[in-house]
DNA sequence: GAATTAACCTACTATTTTAGTCAGGAATTC
DNA sequence: GAATTCCTGACTAAAATAGTAGGTTAATTC
């Protein structure tokens, strides 16, 4: 197992979507903002995330990523180790040989402690760091400034279009998954 | 917290020691051979590791590094977090302030995390890897390739200086704290 | 159907980290 | 004084990380 600033940017673009889950997707273009990441780098991550089964890809205006999975069973491990592919514990990748064909210290060393780490970081979800107290003051206070942008966007569209109040189908197939638009319109 | 080879490198040399403790200092020419690292890089390595109080230098033939500690005393996240110190979780280290002046979600989730898994590594001692059933026969195994490398070198030396069961003061001050020469001696 | 949105894809560049090398110096033993 | 081994600093090579650029494709909106 590997731990790296890469499987650390996506555990949290993982709880942006895990927050904002019930409002439909997230576009990447929004978490890069507000996570100050470059978004080619997140469409990279998330591309790994999406091989792995852990995020679905919508389409089209109104569109984002959103979780393939209730958060409550996905683990940060899954995360880490679909983005970090360098996962070779051991020098010998499986066979114990590295040491003129036997197994040495390390191997056992190093299965051991991963197996054990690993273990650990499967235990904690998404859903218990959402759930977790304090979250949802600082969700709100997030939302405010996340959410202000995409309304923002969303009523310049609307005005560009000659009327304010517009908001009718943001992303059909979303809002028929969801049944939540009101939360994304503006009014 | 962060995990790399670098790391991983470390624990495996720690290991080295704690387990050829009682027969006195580990050249790190030894644990060059033994696992294929590169001697320079090895004593970048304990460059740290006694900078951080982990491990004693022992100058001169016969010396070569010793625990600083009892193998007990040391845990796994301690040897990690010498050799990365990377170890800056949060983006805005430590201050809240990476968004707009406030804490982001990140802030809290990683300091969770890290301190959760810190905690996890602080619990694994050294002494519990060497003491692990299985340890004693690979042990034995290694030693019987180390032993005879060191014991192939000691013999040369001895025999260099005319006498073959010389093997008197290997290495005096180190002798005085183990009371502990006959592992190391030739006969 | 044209425009827009945002996922999706591929290849390239820059920066940083990891790993290794080299050349020497200092303490210790013999 | 020679051998051994830690110790130091600077320098190089390879790899991973982070970012950039320029597209294509599917859905939506008008
Ligand atoms: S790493 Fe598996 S035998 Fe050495
Ligand atoms: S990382 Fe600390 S506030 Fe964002």
């Amino acid at each position: 197992m590997r731990l790296s600033t890469k499987g650390r940017y996506s555990v949290t673009a993982m709880l942006d979507l895990a927050i904002h889950d019930k409002a439909g997707p997230v576009t990447l273009a929004d978490i890069s903002q507000c996570q100050g990441i470059s978004l080619s780098y997140l469409e990279q991550l998330f591309a790994r995330l999406r091989k792995s089964g852990l995020v679905k890809g919508v389409r089209g205006p109104g569109g984002g990523y959103r979780l393939a999975r209730p958060a409550s069973e996905i683990s940060i491990a899954e995360i880490i180790c679909s983005v970090d592919e360098n996962v070779d514990v051991t020098r010998c990748k499986g066979q114990g040989n590295c040491q003129d064909g036997s197994k040495c210290l390390t191997h056992e060393l190093w299965t051991n402690l991963s197996t054990k780490l690993h273990e650990f970081l499967s235990g904690i979800t998404l859903a218990q760091f959402v759930e977790r107290p304090g979250i949802p003051e600082l969700s709100l206070q997030r939302d405010k400034k996340i959410g202000r942008f995409i309304l923002a966007k969303k009523q310049a569209a609307a005005i560009n279009q000659g009327v304010f109040a517009v908001s009718k189908n943001i992303n059909t197939n979303e809002r028929a998954s969801t049944g939540l638009v009101d939360k994304v319109s503006v009014r």
